[in-house]
DNA sequence: AGCACGCCGACT
DNA sequence: GTCGGCGTGCTC
C-alpha cells in the first residue's frame, strides 16, 4: 500500500499539494514535519499537513517527497492550529502563513535543534601571553580582552563582532582554543527564580490590576487602559513574576519602533533569567537561535515585534501585547496578518492570559472590553495628565497660510525657540486623501448620497465619494459660501522643512518620516542628535510621536488635522486621537510646561472639542458609535480586495464580476468598485472593492464560497490582486 | 512566488 | 545576426 502526504508549501496558491512517500520512508510521515519536495523546477520546502493512503490525482503527476528533514513536528500543536486558523481566516494557504510564522533559516531547512555549541577559551599560553604584543593588531586584543573574562561561545564573540580572522589567528598562534559541547538545556530559572532588582512599589491602582490578573487561570484577554507614564510596564514586570516563578514562560509582543534597547533593559534587569530579543536587525541564524531558546524553554522571556507571535513556548504562561493599538501589529505585505487577533487566539488555544496595554485602546479592542469579552482594567486618572498641557486650537478659516502654517503659530514658535526649547510639527501625509475644503468658510464637500466626504483626486481631476463610488469634477466655487478658494493637496513634510528652515534659518530643522528613517539605524542617529540639542525644530509624521520622549520640546504643533478628521479613511479620526493623546502625554516636563495646538478649519467641530475636553476615553467611545452608524469597523466586518492591471477597464471589470459574485442584503453589502489611493501606480492601474458584512461568521461563509469562482475568472490571470481582511488602511 | 517559454528592439 | 526586455502560464 502506498502513502501519500499533504504538503503546505510557501507559495502564492491557495492550495496544498500531494506527494508519494517511498516505502522507506513511510514511518517519517508525520504532521507537521519539513520535507523538502520538487516543485515544477525548483525543490522547496514544506510543512506535511496530513497524510492519506489514496490520492485523487494521476499518478503520474505525482511526485515523491526528496527528503524529510525532521523526526519530529516543527511546531508545538497550539501553534499548528493557530496557522490553520490563520489560514482561512486571511483566506491564505497554510504554507504562506508558515512562510511567515517560521524563521528564515527554518524555512531554508536549518536543523531544528542545535547539537552542540561552540566555547572559546583561552590556553594556557594565552593566559600567559602578553597582551602588549599585540598592539598592532587591535582586533586580536579585543577578543583576548573579553576572554580573560572567561570562555565564550561562538554566538556571545559573533554578538561582540569580533573578526573572524583574528579568532583563526589567535588559535594559530596557540593563545585560544576552542571546544564543541553537546547541548545541556539549562533550565534551572524554573526553580528557582532570583531577582536582580527590587520591584517598584506598586501604586494601589497598580496593585488592584495586579492582583485581579494574578487571580485568573487559562485563557483570559484584558485591556489595561494606562495613560502615559501610568506604569504599565510596572505591572507587566508584576505578572511577569508571577508567571516566571511557576516556571511559564512570557511572550512580550511591542510595536516595531517600540523595541528600543531602554525597553529591552527594564525587562532584562529585574530577572536573572534568559531574554530571547526578537528584532529586525538579527540575523537569519540569530533568529533561530532565539527561536530555539524559546522553544526548548530556557529563554524565560520573549520580547518581540509583530512576527515573534509564532515563537514557540515549551511552557506557555502568558502573552502580552503592549501599546495594542499601534498600526505595527497588522502585517501590510503578503498575509496580512494582525498579531493583536493572533495573539487572543493563540491564547485561547494555549489557555493562558492575554494582556493588552495601551493608554489609546484601538476601537477593536475597546468594544470588546466594553462588550464584556475582555476584562478592562485601568490605570490613571485621565484628568490628571491632561492638565499639565496647554491645548489651544488656531482657527485658520480665511487666514492667510506660509506653506500651511498660520500666523499664530509661527509667532509661538518663534516664543518658544527664542526661549531656547525646541519645536515638533507633526504633519500626517499618510496615505494622503485630502477632502475638498474651502478656505474661506471651512465647508467640506459632502456626497449628497451618502454621509462621508468627498475625496480629491487631483490626478482624473474628480471628487469621489469613496463610499459609494460617486463622482463629479473638481467644483470650482464652494458649494456653500462661492469662495474659488478651494483646498484639496495639501503641503508634505519635506516641503514644509525647506520652507521652515528659510523662516527660522538659525533653528536647524530636521524631518522624520519614512523617506528620511529608511536607511537602517537612521532614525536612531536623528533622535540622538534630537536629545543632544542638535536641531531645534522637529518636522513629520506620525512615526515620532511613537513611544519617544523629547523634554525639551515644548511645543508641539498639529497641521493637518482637518485631513485626519475627514479623510476618506474611517480609521482616521481614530488615529489623530491617538497621535493627539500621546504627543499631549509627552510635551514638556514637569519643570517646562508643554503646550500642543492644532491649526484647523473646524474650531467648533465636536468630535475635536470632545477630544481636548473630555480625554480619549470619551472620544473613543463617541467614535466607537459612530463605527455602530456607519456600519464600518469594528461594528462591521470588512474586506479589502486590491486588483492592479496595465488597464483600467481590465481592473474594474474584474472587480465588478466580484461584486455580482458576492451577496448583498442587509447584513452584507459591497462598495465599489473605486479607484485605490494611489490610483496609477507604475504604469499600473489600482481598484478596490470592499465587502463588509455584519457577522464575521457571514463573511467567512460568503468569501469561503465565492473564492473559487473568483479564481476561476479570466481576468483573475489578466490583473495582480490581493485580499486584505480587516484592513488598517483604506488608502 | 519562481522559473520557464516565447516573441519583438538595440547591440558586439 | 544575437542578447534581453517582460507578458503569460504552470507548479502535486
Amino acid at each position: 500500500m502506498s502513502l501519500f502526504v499533504e504538503v503546505a508549501l510557501p507559495v502564492p496558491l491557495r492550495q496544498n499539494f500531494s506527494y508519494r512517500v517511498k516505502e522507506s520512508d513511510s514511518h517519517l510521515a508525520v504532521k507537521g514535519v519539513r520535507v523538502k519536495v520538487p516543485f515544477g523546477r525548483q525543490q522547496l520546502i514544506g510543512l506535511v499537513t496530513g497524510s492519506t493512503d489514496t490520492c485523487d490525482l494521476a499518478p503520474q503527476q505525482i511526485k515523491s517527497v526528496s527528503e524529510f528533514l525532521d523526526t519530529e513536528p516543527l511546531l508545538p500543536d497550539s501553534l499548528y492550529q493557530l496557522t490553520q486558523w490563520a489560514a482561512r481566516y486571511y483566506f491564505c494557504s497554510v504554507g504562506q502563513m508558515l512562510s511567515q510564522a517560521l524563521p528564515v533559516a527554518l524555512r531554508k531547512g536549518a536543523q531544528v535543534s542545535a547539537e552542540s555549541t561552540r566555547f572559546w577559551c583561552l590556553t594556557s599560553a594565552g593566559h600567559a601571553a602578553d597582551l602588549d604584543t599585540l598592539k598592532r593588531a587591535p582586533a586580536q586584543r579585543k577578543v583576548m580582552q573579553h576572554l580573560l573574562q572567561g570562555e565564550l561561545t561562538q554566538e556571545e564573540l559573533n554578538a561582540l563582532e569580533l573578526s573572524k580572522p583574528a579568532l583563526k589567528a589567535l588559535q594559530e598562534r596557540g593563545w585560544i582554543t576552542h571546544q564543541d559541547r553537546a547541548n545541556q538545556l539549562d533550565l534551572s530559572w524554573r526553580d528557582n527564580l532570583t531577582l536582580d532588582e527590587e520591584p517598584h512599589r506598586l501604586n494601589p491602582e497598580q496593585a488592584i490590576a495586579v492582583a485581579t490578573l494574578n487571580q485568573q487561570t487559562g485563557y483570559h484577554c484584558t485591556l489595561l487602559e494606562g495613560i502615559t507614564g501610568s506604569g504599565k510596564t510596572e505591572v507587566y514586570l508584576a505578572l511577569l513574576e508571577t508567571v516566571l516563578k511557576q516556571g511559564k514562560q512570557a511572550l512580550i509582543l511591542v510595536p516595531e519602533i517600540g523595541l528600543t534597547p531602554q525597553t529591552i533593559s527594564r525587562f532584562k534587569q529585574r530577572f536573572k533569567v534568559q531574554v530571547a530579543v526578537i528584532h529586525s536587525g538579527l540575523t537569519d541564524n540569530q533568529r533561530l537561535s532565539a527561536w530555539r531558546q524559546a522553544r526548548a524553554g530556557e529563554a524565560a522571556i520573549i520580547i518581540g515585534t509583530r512576527s515573534a507571535l509564532f515563537t514557540p513556548m515549551r511552557y506557555p504562561g502568558i502573552i502580552i501585547l503592549d501599546e495594542e493599538h499601534d498600526s505595527s501589529f497588522k502585517q501590510q505585505e503578503g498575509v496580512g496578518y494582525h498579531a493583536r487577533d493572533l495573539a487572543v487566539m493563540r491564547g485561547h488555544l494555549e489557555k493562558i492570559p492575554v494582556l493588552l496595554g495601551s493608554a489609546t485602546p484601538s476601537l477593536e479592542t475597546l468594544q470588546n472590553a466594553l462588550s464584556g469579552r475582555y476584562q478592562h482594567l485601568s490605570l490613571g486618572e485621565r484628568a490628571g495628565a491632561a492638565e499639565k498641557v496647554r491645548q489651544g486650537i488656531i482657527d485658520i478659516r480665511n487666514q492667510p497660510l506660509k506653506n500651511g502654517l498660520s500666523h499664530a503659530l509661527l509667532n509661538e514658535m518663534r516664543i518658544h525657540l527664542d526661549a531656547g526649547n525646541q519645536v515638533l510639527l507633526f504633519l500626517n501625509r499618510r496615505g494622503f486623501a485630502p477632502a475638498l475644503l474651502c478656505h474661506e468658510c471651512g465647508h467640506l464637500h459632502e456626497c449628497d448620497r451618502c454621509d462621508a466626504f468627498f475625496t480629491v483626486h487631483q490626478s482624473l481631476g474628480e471628487i469621489r465619494c469613496h463610499h459609494c463610488g460617486n463622482q463629479y469634477a473638481i467644483p470650482r466655487q464652494c458649494h456653500q459660501c462661492g469662495s474659488t478658494m478651494l483646498m484639496g493637496q495639501g503641503v508634505g513634510t519635506e516641503q514644509l522643512a525647506e520652507a521652515l528652515a528659510k523662516e527660522f534659518p538659525q533653528y536647524p530643522v530636521v524631518r522624520i518620516d519614512r523617506d528620511t528613517t529608511s536607511r537602517k539605524g537612521a532614525l536612531e542617529g536623528h533622535l540622538n542628535a534630537i536629545h543632544k540639542g542638535e536641531y531645534k525644530i522637529l518636522v513629520g509624521t506620525q512615526m515620532l510621536a511613537k513611544g519617544h520622549h523629547f523634554p525639551d520640546v515644548t511645543l508641539v504643533g498639529l497641521l493637518d488635522v482637518d485631513g485626519a478628521l475627514f479623510s476618506a479613511d474611517f480609521r482616521a479620526p481614530e488615529r489623530f486621537g491617538q497621535l493627539y493623546t500621546q504627543v499631549s502625554g509627552r510635551a514638556g516636563r514637569a519643570s517646562k510646561a508643554g503646550t500642543v495646538l492644532l491649526q484647523t478649519h473646524q474650531c467648533d467641530n465636536p468630535i475635536l472639542r470632545e477630544l481636548m475636553h473630555k480625554g480619549y476615553g470619551e472620544f473613543a467611545r463617541g467614535q466607537l458609535e459612530e463605527r455602530k452608524q456607519a456600519l464600518l469597523p469594528p461594528a462591521w466586518h470588512m474586506l479589502l480586495l486590491r486588483a492592479e492591471a496595465h488597464r483600467a477597464e481590465d481592473a474594474d471589470e474584474f472587480l465588478q464580476q466580484i461584486a455580482a459574485i458576492l451577496p448583498q442584503n442587509e447584513q452584507c453589502e459591497v462598495i465599489g468598485p473605486m479607484p485605490a489611493p494611489m490610483d496609477k501606480k507604475a504604469g499600473k492601474f489600482r481598484r478596490q472593492l470592499m465587502f463588509q458584512t455584519q457577522e464575521r461568521s457571514l463573511l467567512q461563509k460568503s468569501f469561503e464560497a465565492a473564492l473559487p469562482q473568483i479564481e476561476a475568472l479570466p481576468l483573475a490571470k489578466k490583473c495582480r490582486w490581493s485580499l486584505d481582511r480587516d484592513p488598517q488602511d483604506l488608502l
